[in-house]
DNA sequence: TAAAATTTTTAGATTGGTCTAAAATTATTA
DNA sequence: TAATAATTTTAGACCAATCTAAAAATTTTA
């Protein structure tokens, strides 16, 4: 099996692999905090076990083996996280350092049945979907608040930050996941958006509206 | 905060100090599957850390914060364990690996709504007593069949050997926690007992009598 | 109680992951 | 397109945990 440190690795070069194509040692170095001269290093070794593509100076791209490997542990941190919101009663702000740490426990005998005890659920709490056993999720297409334009409505479906302090505003605004909204203004000078949820009106910056992610 | 490789020290002298006062050097590289020589190395360290006394070729024993710390290891793999069998249906022989993990995660926070969520057990699958949030328990006072003279009976509470072959057998054999026994033969030969449970004759040798363990 | 056997510690090496500083490569821009 | 800037890699070191082999201490036993 792979180290902590590999995993952790994987799941960051999967995470980047989303927004551009091909991901860079700065990117890496970035995200794990982390030195380039360590993130190479490790790059040379996750290359040597066929788990990434990786030419000198040219990025890394996951090889099929390791984004599968990146992917599982995606769905274990996502179910933990799932467990933590629905049957241990944390606040959505509070889960991710505990499931960065519960997403190596390597049993996949256990995550199945966790996943079974809670129902096969295919969102975790910040709207993420959820792979299954093999791999497969379906994302819905979300798109952000600030893409709207008036008397658009929409039901609040996941975050692109993911940081605690925007996950606790919005719990303090009672913008969560599931809540629906309506934008009933935009404020041309500032771009801040006016929004309707539960008959009550709700005003938020042009970051948050730009971090707020809605399904149709 | 310690290591893994640290805590499992720290539960493995706690276990040892149980049956002997003081710890010797063999006997944690015998329980940890490593050699003397890197046992020196670490009982040096934990002696810097003030978590256990220790000098030279004397043994060790824990100091109170080394055992408040091992304490907290023991309390999560055997929530773990309660936690996999009642909520997650694995069987009693097939948890303690995973839990062995799992006692690693560091989140006291975690532990405790755990411990909450599963209404605070008392004791885990195997009859091990469950320390609280505050490292305090009590264990019943139990006696292995082998003790027993005939006509005596007791409550299954407990085993003396955790390994999957024993607990698999008792499984067959029916003879689980908290079933009620009877001894109702003893063979002088070979001291091998046979017990009344629910109404059937099991027939079990000294070995099995010996790691089965009762209370009255 | 001295010799032999056992246990424990020390010495020195190895491995995985990290770092800093310097060199090599690639990208930017004047 | 040549100089400069930024990125990436290499070289060499360090730390934690482990090992083997040899030395030291303790225990056993004759």
């Amino acid at each position: 099996m792979n180290t902590f440190t590999e995993e952790n690795y994987l799941k960051a070069i999967y995470h980047l692999s989303l927004q551009s194509e091909s991901v860079s040692t700065n990117q890496i170095a970035a995200s794990l905090n982390t030195k380039a001269a360590s993130v190479t290093d490790m790059l040379k070794k996750l290359a040597d076990k066929e788990l990434i593509n990786y030419a000198k100076y040219q990025g890394v791209t996951l090889t099929a083996e390791g984004e599968k490997i990146a992917l599982s542990i995606v769905r274990k941190h996502r179910l933990w996280e799932y467990f933590l919101v629905e049957k241990l009663n944390f606040k959505w702000d509070e889960v991710h350092d505990v499931a960065e740490e519960l997403e190596h426990i390597s049993s996949k005998e256990l995550i199945d049945r966790l996943d079974d005890f809670m129902g096969n659920p295919k969102y975790d709490p910040h709207g993420d979907p959820i792979p299954d056993c093999n791999g497969l999720f379906k994302a819905h297409v979300l798109k952000p608040v600030s893409s709207l334009v008036l008397h658009d409505s929409g039901i609040i479906s996941g975050v692109r930050d993911h940081s605690s302090s925007f996950l606790q505003y919005l719990e303090k605004m009672q913008l969560t996941i599931g809540k629906k909204i309506k934008v009933t203004e935009i404020n041309d000078y500032d771009h801040s958006v006016i929004l309707n949820s539960e008959d009550k009106k709700v005003h938020i910056s042009r970051d948050v509206a730009n971090n707020l992610l809605i399904s149709l």
